[in-house]
DNA sequence: TAAATAGTGTCTCTAAGACATTATTTG
DNA sequence: CAAATAATGTCTTAGAGACACTATTTA
């Protein structure tokens, strides 16, 4: 039996936060956004690299996808990219100030023309190389935890389903395609399989151009559907999860 | 710019809980156990069903998943049954009480042994078979699209890992794994495809028993972990997602 | 024509699907 | 032995992996 009544609503309630784990590819490695945490009396970790998020504003969130695209926009300036529910993280501790939780969410962009901006109370945001699950600096709050469940995520979906799509521009040749397959898993793809089952999947259109260089031009594609992954018939390596 | 300084911590926040979405396995069909609500005054959907749940109490909880053991617990009194974490969901409209966010879990349970508790403030529990992508029952606040979410993702899981096996008691037969699998997809499974995979994947085990009927006995098995699901190398149907 | 990368073909292997066959119990 | 279900075997097929080979551009 509970000790009291819900109906009076008068009980304590936790913060409410969400935190945004946006992956982009540049420089041939995966690398994650994170803004420093700022400077003011009474703000935790102070300094110290954290995922972009914030609280929620219940004046101006219709919910709580709604907020974590503000706040996307507000870091990224991107409009719509890829974007999925990684989980919700909640305790008594993981935020010195009390009771909180926090809903993440993982999004996906091209790095092309996306400089992250300050904004907000942080005090700047940078991209950080992927390195095993983490990255080189500790992260404030339960934020290392967050990260690592995002990146085993985004690399067991890679396995089978067309998510590392999203990291490229609109337009991208194959061997591109492969190469952020590649960046991902962190070990590399037979060709001639991973031509054969993008193709089946029909998951990608040519578009009458190519890229040209000191070889062979390469025939550009672009995504059927920027919205939702493909997911093919088989994981990539049988011994995968 | 935020209107306001996440430094006071003087807004408002939002209501939090977490609901559950609990799986069995009886008379060969998938169900999902609904608690009716009360009928006090100022509770919303008076006498709807609706998915176990309740709002996190910050002096008892030390985090989300421990709200939900107990909830649990409170619920069927099974104490570790397999439990993982769905997603989450908030907005201003989903609870008319105000902007309320909440956990939800699914957990898999055999359906030997448990009886569903009223308990709380629930007037009632009990089993609904799960028809299509919900119950029959029209539910309360946005009770119908979690459990949706849950049932895709339960029917999603099961084409490439071993999650049917937390619905069936510690001891069970090959066939009966399959049935399990096939009650849970709603579609037939070939049997010597069924029974190569289960056993190369050496997620069971084994005892020395058998059970008799009038036919040739079967040989019984157990899990080798009853807290971890096993991943297949495949999806079952090449169709599948 | 050499360098470089794009793109294809062949052969093998793993595990699922269809379906037949054998095995072992009870009545 | 008949009935019933357990358990296995055979043959086919889809798609991944290894790796060689051909194609098309620029310098």
């Amino acid at each position: 039996m509970p000790r009291k009544s819900p109906a009076s609503l008068s009980f304590e309630r936790p913060l409410t936060s969400v935190d945004l784990v946006i992956f982009t590819v540049r420089e041939t490695r995966l690398q994650v956004l994170l803004a420093q945490r700022p400077e003011a009396p009474g703000e935790p970790y102070p300094l110290a690299w954290a995922l972009p998020g914030g609280f929620i504003d219940v004046d101006r969130d219709a919910n709580v996808e709604a907020c974590a695209r503000r706040k996307l926009a507000e870091k990224t300036g991107v409009a719509s990219p890829y974007l999925e529910q990684l989980g919700s993280w909640g305790s008594r501790t993981r935020d010195p100030r009390g009771w909180s939780t926090t809903h993440a969410y993982f999004a996906l962009m091209p790095s092309d023309g996306v400089e992250p901006r300050a904004g907000g109370y942080a005090a700047a945001a940078r991209w950080h190389p992927v390195q095993g699950d983490g990255v080189k600096e500790r992260l404030a709050f339960d934020h290392a935890e967050i990260l690592a469940t995002a990146i085993e995520r985004l690399r067991s979906k890679v396995e089978y389903t067309s998510l590392p799509a999203f990291l490229l521009p609109e337009e991208f040749t194959l061997t591109e395609l492969q190469q952020v397959y590649e960046v991902v898993l962190d070990r590399p793809l037979n060709k001639s399989a991973f031509r054969t089952r993008v193709r089946d999947a029909g998951l990608i259109v040519e578009v009458p151009r190519q890229r040209s260089g000191p070889n062979r031009p390469a025939q550009l594609y672009r995504l059927k559907d920027r919205r939702q992954p493909v997911f093919f018939p088989r994981t990539f390596n049988p011994r995968a999860e």
